[in-house]
DNA sequence: TAAAATAAAGATAAAAATATCTTTTATTAG
DNA sequence: CTAATAAAAGATATTTTTATCTTTATTTTA
């Protein structure tokens, strides 16, 4: 469905957003533990969340890290999914045509219409900050580990 | 959203169910320019279909090819999506975690219980015959070229 | 039965996605 | 100002996906 990158780019947001804060940024290791991801690779996805769009925002050096902006928290989950290049699930044809619209449609097209819109009002009206209050309710963001204490 | 792989599959379905029968089977040179795939990599899809669940029958030899059965007409899309490994759409938690369940969701995953159970319900109760149906009222299985007549 | 047609199977290649490691830069604390 | 810390940036490696080419096996027809 989505990419691991995207995956790990929404996993990592949400641990973010639920953990840190301006004065309590979170370590890349911290993060990819949390989430249960490759490390340096997730490091990669967090610079584009940093870049591309400022869903996350991080500071160097020592008591550096990642957090998110209160207008950050505010974004929608889409924005996560297009700083990853993943939006296509809410774009595009689900046979890959290129040609797909309403005036040319395919033949799922019909019945995906409907599907598509919901799946873009999920990313598109869902906050951020949404589902890491979900996630304090106990909404979980892991693998395979239960909630753990710190060391 | 799917794989190129599940794309060409499933265009290619549905063009052999449109095109083709038992007694016109249709080569991969003119199903694989017909849906404007790679030629070559199609035919190893079509291989797929053919060994992993029967949704496509072949033979080899002059005026061999490719078509579906009766039987394979009636199948749900579904199946062509499990012969290429590709139904991860409507089994998998859209973060990506094994553990996510009723008992222990996502955040994402009550909001997206609806939308995947429709998922499901689209590629479960949709048959490869009604995708053909529709193609043949015009829903297109191309991409860039006009309806194009035989050279 | 030989030749031609056609998919299957196998081998290889190219591209993209995923993952890791190293070096650099910015920031902070001392 | 220096040392330590942590992300950014760059380089490399691995794996998976996508794509192509070649050889083989099967089937039909002449």
């Amino acid at each position: 469905m989505l990419s691991k990158s995207a995956e790990y780019a929404l996993r990592a947001t949400i641990y973010i957003a639920l953990k840190g804060s301006e004065d309590n940024k979170l370590g890349i290791d911290e993060i990819a533990k949390a989430i249960d991801s490759p490390q340096y690779f997730t490091a990669k996805i967090l610079q584009l969340l940093t870049k591309n769009n400022g869903v996350v925002s991080s500071v160097r050096g020592p008591n550096g890290g990642f957090y998110l902006s209160d207008a950050a928290r505010k974004l929608p989950v889409r924005a996560v999914l297009e700083a990853v290049g993943e939006d296509g699930i809410i774009t595009k044809c689900v046979l890959g045509l290129k040609e797909c619209s309403e005036s040319r449609p395919c033949p799922m097209h019909d019945q995906y219409r409907a599907i598509k819109a919901q799946l873009r009002q999920m990313f598109e009206k869902t906050t951020i900050q949404a589902l890491a209050e979900e996630s304090a309710k106990g909404k979980i963001v892991i693998n395979n580990r239960p909630p753990k204490k710190k060391a």
